[in-house]
DNA sequence: TTAGGGTTAG
């Protein structure tokens, strides 16, 4: 009578709570037998993930006198579900070591875990475990064979696995599709596609989604015309195409008429209008949504970092943090991004207690976010050790390095984090150049600034018009302005306002007026609000005397000036 | 089994 009593109660629990209360009748009465009940419904009921259910259900699994596959089954899936897939296979692992046999369900749960980890190793030896089990006659089993061969780009692998199963449905032949588009096989996998018995949304999806991917959203989207039932998956994936495409007005014509937005469609616009730096639009969309989970917030944080607009990235993130939304590494590093461009060095040490408080793991993207903040705040020793602990040390972190070298005029150290680098094969980009480059115009550097400028060929790098830049005010500063002016005439593309402005910032240093000129009648052509260059010229015309030149300029500014407040007070008005 | 969020310059 109880039996049943408990195990009613439990169906209808909705909340933790409620189970633990629950835990605690079936412990009292020694009907622990009902602890697998429990813990399946605990998981079905958790529909955001959880890591205090994690913690619980793992101290009943713990506890169990006998062997449970069917519980430890119920978690592993839980994990792989909600994407936690290290996790997935640590706790696969664990039940392994307790000598509990897997079930189906894990299998298949890890198997997809390995797949998209990309853990091969681990894979294999589930693989040889489900053989040993006698679960590779199971369709589900053998699906997610094909699924993790395919991940991983063994496409025979994945064949042989598909021509074992028995009867095929729909999942085992989109699995094998994924294989043949993993691989870049672009014929055999339309071959695949054709041959499917039943196509369903997930196989017009896949084959949409390789032609969005590439580009060939011709493609793309007479197949989506064609497809007899779209999901809501199918208009994002037309959508992140146009936006890959830098198309956002055909994505927003799209992103309009879709019938069924949901948040992924919200995020695939946002992160275009980021990438487009349209970050008035990313907020319109941003402001309209009804219900907003972490990764939207995450998507709108980052458009304001990216698009030099910290102040705006940080605000935000406090209104997440009051929502009670808990930020996780990816959220994390856009934010101190925007607080290493505002200069804010204490927060990384905020960041550093928040991340041993709540648990978060520091992953190599945050902490090359940490080290630019470090590095540009001045702190080396922290950035240096940052450095040294990451998993792979790639261009991006070495080149945050370099840049706050560089910012701090410390070209020796430049010059070796540069060398060390190039020693471990790790290529060299443009902003590892910026970086390189100013350290040796900050130090002064001249001949090692130019050999290294002219080192950019050697590693396929054209140098962009910033660099030049840098080069013009490093030969300015030492008084080669004849130099500076030939490579600026050199320059294969048009010389910006930088540049320019360099050569007048030099011109100033060294009173010279005839490049003074030069540059500042470039400056005046290229930007809106010349008053800043025209003062430059002027104090270079006082300072060698030629004072009727100095006034004649003034004049033009303050008429400038007048100008414009005019023209303000007109548009106010 | 398909679709969404991150790091270095300006």
């Amino acid at each position: 009578m109880l039996d049943s009593k408990l195990r009613f109660f439990l169906q209808r629990c909705v909340v933790l709570g409620q189970t633990k209360q629950v835990h605690a009748q079936l412990v009292v009465n020694g009907f622990n037998h009902l602890e697998p009940v429990l813990v399946h419904q605990t998981l079905q009921l958790t529909k955001e993930f959880s890591r205090n259910v994690v913690y619980y259900v793992k101290r009943i699994l713990k506890g169990f006198n006998g062997l449970d596959s069917f519980s430890w089954g119920c978690l592993v899936r839980f994990l792989s579900q909600h994407r936690k897939f290290k996790e997935t296979v640590s706790v696969y692992i664990e039940m392994h070591n307790s000598g509990v046999p897997p079930s189906s369900h894990a299998i298949t749960s890890v198997l997809r875990a390995c797949g998209k980890i990309e853990n091969l190793i681990d894979g294999k030896l589930i693989h040889a475990q489900a053989l040993k089990s006698g679960f590779c006659g199971c369709v589900y089993v053998q699906t997610g064979l094909v699924g993790l061969y395919s991940r991983l780009g063994y496409i025979e692998m994945a064949k042989r696995a598909f021509d074992d199963i028995a009867e095929k449905n729909t999942v085992s032949w989109n699995s094998l599709l994924q294989g043949y588009l993993e691989s870049g096989n672009v014929y055999e996998a339309r071959r695949v596609f054709d041959k499917i018995p039943e196509k369903d949304v997930v196989s017009w999806n896949l084959i949409i989604s390789s032609y969005a991917k590439k580009g060939d959203m011709g493609n793309a989207c007479s197949l989506f015309l064609a497809m007899p039932l779209k999901s809501p998956a199918s208009w994002n994936i037309l959508i992140g195409g146009y936006v890959n495409c830098r198309e956002m007005k055909l994505a927003r014509t799209y992103f309009d008429t879709m019938p069924q937005k949901n948040t992924v469609s919200w995020i695939t616009m946002i992160s275009g209008y980021t990438k487009s730096g349209d970050v008035q639009s990313a907020e319109e969309l941003f402001k309209h949504m009804f219900k907003k989970d972490k990764l939207v917030y995450d998507a709108m944080i980052t458009c304001y970092a990216q698009n030099g607009k910290p102040k705006d990235a940080l605000k935000l993130f406090s209104q997440m943090l009051n929502s009670d939304i808990q930020p996780d590494e990816i959220t994390l590093s856009s934010v101190v991004s925007a607080n290493s461009q505002l200069g804010d060095i204490s927060f990384g040490t905020w960041v550093e207690s928040y991340v041993t408080e709540h648990g978060i793991k520091i992953d190599d993207l945050l902490s090359t976010s940490l080290i630019d903040l470090y590095m540009k705040g001045g702190d080396f020793a922290k950035a240096f050790k940052l450095l040294s602990n990451l998993n792979k040390k790639d261009t991006v972190s070495y080149s945050a390095m370099i840049m706050g070298c560089g910012i701090n005029g410390m070209a020796t150290e430049a010059n070796r984090f540069f060398r060390e680098m190039i020693k471990k094969k790790i290529p060299p980009n443009l902003v590892t150049f910026t970086g390189l480059l100013s350290a040796y115009s900050h130090s002064g550097l001249v001949q090692e600034g130019y050999e290294c400028f002219k080192s950019m060929k050697d590693y396929n790098l054209e140098p962009s018009a910033d660099h030049y830049g840098i080069m013009v005010d490093m030969l300015g500063r030492a008084g080669r302005l004849d130099e500076a002016y030939e490579l600026i005439k050199s320059m294969p593309m048009q010389p910006n306002a930088g540049v320019w402005g360099a050569l007048l910032l030099a011109s100033g240093l060294h009173n010279n007026v005839e490049f003074g000129e030069i540059a500042c009648s470039h400056c005046v052509e290229l930007e809106t609000d010349p008053t800043g260059y025209l003062s430059h010229l002027a104090n270079i015309y006082t300072s060698v005397g030629r004072w009727d030149d100095a006034r004649n300029v003034r004049d033009a500014m303050e008429e400038k000036k007048l100008r414009k407040t005019l023209a303000c007070s007109w548009v106010e008005t």
